[in-house]
DNA sequence: GCTAGGATGCTCT
DNA sequence: GAGCATCCTAGCC
């Protein structure tokens, strides 16, 4: 196990987001760990993506994707659940990696506690969901994940396989092959619209 | 198993 | 005041 450092978020979202499937998501929480395998990922590439928070400039809620690699950029969505991105490229440059869906690996029952899911499949498979699980909220905005109780680890795992397609729920952007996810994985949400494979 | 549609409240114009 | 980077339930096959 080793905790990914700074330098692997500070490039451009489209390299970093396929890196990111496999990798561990950790979060220290009092009741224990919580940890799930990345499957599916969306890159955000800023102020030239339309489907992006950045795409009309800095505001109060988006500062964080402007600032420096390897922070979480969590935001409220539909006013209800928290969603979590990584912040890449350098310091003025937006960009950031939405996660989208766990496979989960540790804290199980503290995952179905949180989520009060029956099913493990629907613990942490879209971006609201695994947010719940792993106990990811809005206050978390900010966070960096070198030196908190959340960060990413590599355990030497690497998909066989990795497919792309179109980004899920966008009303602009979404014609853009930005949504990478490891094919065959039952914990890879399904997405909305009929999902186009590429 | 699948799909359709409503809930919900924050964010920026 | 409009527009969401979503989730859940009910109802149907």
């Amino acid at each position: 196990m080793s905790k990914l450092p700074r330098e692997f978020f500070a490039r451009p979202s489209p390299i970093v987001a396929p890196e990111l499937l496999g990798k561990i998501l950790v979060h220290h929480l009092p009741e224990g760990v919580a940890a799930g395998r990345i499957v599916e990922v969306e890159a955000y590439t800023g102020q030239t993506d339309p489907g992006s928070h950045a795409y009309r400039g800095m505001t109060p809620r988006n500062t964080v994707m402007f600032g420096p690699p390897g922070y979480v950029y969590v935001y409220t969505s539909y006013g209800v659940h928290a969603c979590m991105n990584v912040v890449t490229e350098t310091p003025g440059v937006a960009g950031a990696v939405l996660i989208r869906a766990l496979e989960p690996l540790q804290g199980l029952a503290i995952m179905e506690e949180r989520r009060s899911a029956r099913r493990q499949r629907d613990l942490a498979n879209g971006p609201g969901k695994l947010c719940r699980a792993l106990g990811i909220s809005v206050s978390m905005d900010g966070t960096d994940l070198e030196g908190s109780e959340l960060w990413i680890d590599d355990d030497g795992y690497r998909p066989e396989d990795i497919a792309v397609s179109r980004r899920i729920g966008l009303s602009q952007g979404s014609e853009l092959p930005l949504r990478f996810y490891i094919p065959g994985n039952r914990f890879v949400s399904r997405g909305r619209p009929a999902d186009q494979e590429t």
